[in-house]
DNA sequence: CTTAGGG
DNA sequence: CCCTAAG
């Protein structure tokens, strides 16, 4: 029985749901390479790509692309060109990712490529999804390919059921870029005994030759590339050599440099014309700049048992991702966002009606409290008869200006406030020079609405004291007073810690960089005048990307409870004056509880990146959906997906005027019916086979 | 934990 | 979005 593995990336519907169970697991490699170790790093592989790709003579498109690593490199010669990309692959990625207006696919590279204990098979597996995976990487969601060339999907002639994307209109569009394996030559190396360490589990050992083994060698080579341009991803040389197409492993010590090539994968640029990347299209810049892309989830400890990954006994999390920090921390939030997950499934509605109706009861007597409180776009503000608040509209953007002011009447006995504007502090970012206008518009306002619709609570300080205490009336702390109004400010705090107090201490230390801006700190403070912290460039994504999933806290909930922690000190450290307690709030026991989600329809770029992922990794994939193109978005889980594809389907079928919501554009839709029958007939395909399998099996 | 489906 | 059976 012939597995066919067609995940050569770069093409539309790419690979064929594989039943779990035959499913390879895939493992993590480091995003950075350790100066120690010889390991295949995905950056390498990046790095060398897309030094290849700059090569050329000058050209929009990789001018573009330089640009984005080293503006000084522009128009240098090609050597120094090349040189500078490998020497920034920190650069390039995530260039790349935001010039591919996703983030999804670095993780992807470096999930797969091959790593330095892995055997014949495993490398293999890994290189083809390498090779995938960048693919992806320089293919952007609207067929073009990053450097602007357009592509579409068509049936790759030598292979029915292979898909590629081919040159459409040699005049028109540029450079193709094609991966293949040359796996007619390798084919018996597959099979070779690759164990490098010896102890893998016999399963693992090639010569057992598996379906897997099957699956890799299924894939027909594709040479269809000129040869000047085509170059191959480098092994992990301990890990495959020469010797492999002859049936023989050998080691080869220390990683080689990137021109020396192996055989297995292989690289081909298929020029439509000279001016490969010439035709550079106007990109899509939804994503701003953001870090590396992290590893290390919950799949990393299931790869760590998986028979076929085994890790190096005396390898630790760390040694194996080489990501130390970031792994762990990562591996934390993810595992708490499961657990916040189940722990919400897992209680029954009484308690959440119990908890529901706590918070109203506290909503209103915050309410009458005559605190403040904030909600996106709109200032609440309060008549001291509590009883009907009154909502001054913030008018949108200036209510992000860095101004920041406050009225402060006092008339009888009531107390007017007026907050003009709220200042949205350390929300950095980056956005190419290149970037329109526009785009950059966008990114503030995308940045923004994640910071404010992430749920926040208001804080009050009160001539820099934090004011805790939400029963205290305004006269009991001075607030009435007129003449000190100057000292009265806001804090806007977001409500997205996760950890449970009790992985507190632990998470302090691996809060990697990216993180600090999970919980972006707002605050609107008069008194105080702020202190800008030295923040790590952090960019926009990031706060995008955050998770805001975390309903609001019901106000009762006391932040005087809720450790902060590090992430929060860095990203509001405004907050000189009890900067632990003010900043960030564990979220409550009793918000994991049970409270439905607050409601966050998909955004067209939603849908689109939905759309996108969904061609081509299949409906029954919805984790891997979620890591590709919402890996970034906590708040949208797996279930959400699948949820919204479902939407999407019965969306696409009804009529234009059923349709309720942001209209979803005709095309994406007719997108989404398409991939739904597609691999609705896959499935289908799947099933029949593995029928037939098991029939033969008697 | 994931997937698949009903609610 | 939620809930949950199944794998």
């Amino acid at each position: 029985m012939l597995h066919k593995r067609l995940n050569h990336g770069l093409y539309g519907y790419e690979v064929p749901p594989i039943p779990r169970a035959a499913r390879s697991p895939r493992r993590r490699v480091p995003y950075r390479k350790k100066a120690d170790d010889d390991q295949m790093c995905a950056f390498d592989l990046l790095a060398t790509v897309a030094g290849k790709l700059l090569e050329g003579e000058d050209n929009p498109g990789a001018t573009e692309l330089l640009s984005g690593v080293d503006k000084g490199a522009v128009g240098d010669n090609s050597v120094k060109k090349e040189k500078v990309v490998k020497d920034n692959p920190e650069k390039l990625i995530p260039y790349i990712e935001e010039k591919c207006s996703r983030n999804f696919f670095v993780s992807e590279i470096i999930s797969q490529a091959p790593a330095a204990n892995h055997n014949m098979k495993e490398v293999s597996h890994a290189q083809n999804d390498a090779c995938s995976a960048f693919a992806s990487v320089i293919t952007t969601s609207d067929g073009s390919d990053i450097f602007g060339s357009s592509a579409k999907l068509v049936n790759d002639p030598n292979n029915n059921e292979r898909r590629n994307f081919s040159k459409v209109d040699a005049e028109h569009y540029g450079s193709t870029i094609s991966f293949s394996r040359l796996d007619v030559e390798n084919k018996n190396c597959i099979k070779t005994e690759p164990a490098m360490t010896g102890k893998e589990p016999r399963s693992t050992r090639a010569d057992t030759c598996c379906i897997e083994d099957l699956i890799v060698q299924d894939v027909k080579p594709h040479a269809l590339g000129n040869a000047d341009n085509s170059f191959k991803f480098p092994l992990k040389p301990s890990v495959l050599s020469e010797g492999s197409k002859k049936g023989v492993f050998r080691d080869q010590g220390p990683r080689g440099s990137f021109p020396t090539c192996r055989d297995n994968v292989k690289l081909v640029v298929r020029d439509g014309d000279e001016n490969s990347f010439g035709c550079t299209a106007p990109r899509k810049f939804n994503k701003a700049f953001r870090p590396p892309a992290r590893m290390g989830d919950k799949r990393i400890k299931r790869l760590l048992a998986s028979r076929y990954w085994k890790a190096p006994p005396k390898m630790s999390n760390e040694d194996c991702f080489n990501i130390g920090l970031e792994t762990k921390s990562v591996h934390h939030n993810k595992a708490n966002c499961y657990k916040r997950q189940r722990s919400l499934r897992d209680y029954p509605i009484k308690k959440r009606r119990l908890y529901d109706h706590s918070f109203e009861t506290n909503a209103y007597e915050r309410v009458r409290n005559n605190e403040a409180s904030f909600s996106p776009g709109k200032i609440y503000s309060e008549n001291a008869s509590g009883s009907v608040p009154i909502i001054h509209e913030a008018n949108g953007v200036s209510t992000f200006a860095a101004s920041q002011q406050k009225c402060f009447q006092s008339r009888d006995s009531h107390v007017k406030l007026k907050i003009k504007s709220f200042r949205v502090p350390e929300l950095f970012f980056e956005i190419p020079e290149t970037a329109t206008v526009g785009s950059l518009k966008r990114t503030v306002m995308e940045a923004v609405t994640a910071v404010l619709g992430g749920g926040l609570r208001v804080g009050v300080l009160f001539q820099g004291k934090k004011i805790r205490d939400d029963n205290k009336t305004l006269v009991q702390t001075g607030i009435y007073d007129n003449n000190k109004n100057d000292a009265l400010g806001f804090t806007l705090e977001p409500l997205c810690s996760q950890a449970p107090p009790t992985q507190c201490p632990e998470d302090h230390s691996f809060i990697p960089p990216r993180q600090l801006t999970r919980c972006p700190h707002t605050s609107v403070n008069q008194g105080n005048s702020d202190v800008s912290p030295e923040l790590p460039s952090t960019n926009i994504s990031n706060i995008i990307d955050s998770d805001h999933d975390s309903a609001p806290s019901p106000p009762e909930m006391s932040i005087d409870k809720c450790l902060s922690d590090s992430k929060a000190l860095v990203a509001a450290p405004e907050m000189n004056v009890e900067p632990l307690s003010a900043i960030s709030m564990r979220k409550s026991k009793r918000l994991d509880v049970g409270q439905r989600r607050i409601r966050r329809p998909f955004s067209v770029s939603e849908v689109e990146a939905l759309v996108q992922a969904v061609e081509k990794l299949g409906t029954g994939r919805w984790r891997d959906v979620k890591m590709r193109a919402f890996d970034n978005a906590k708040h949208r889980t797996y279930v959400d997906l699948k949820d919204k594809w479902k939407t999407l389907v019965h969306t696409a079928r009804i009529s234009p005027q059923q349709r309720r919501g942001e209209p979803v554009p005709q095309e994406l839709l007719d997108r989404v019916l398409a991939a739904h029958a597609f691999w609705s007939q896959q499935q289908a395909k799947q099933q029949l086979k593995q029928h037939s399998e098991a029939f033969l099996l008697f």
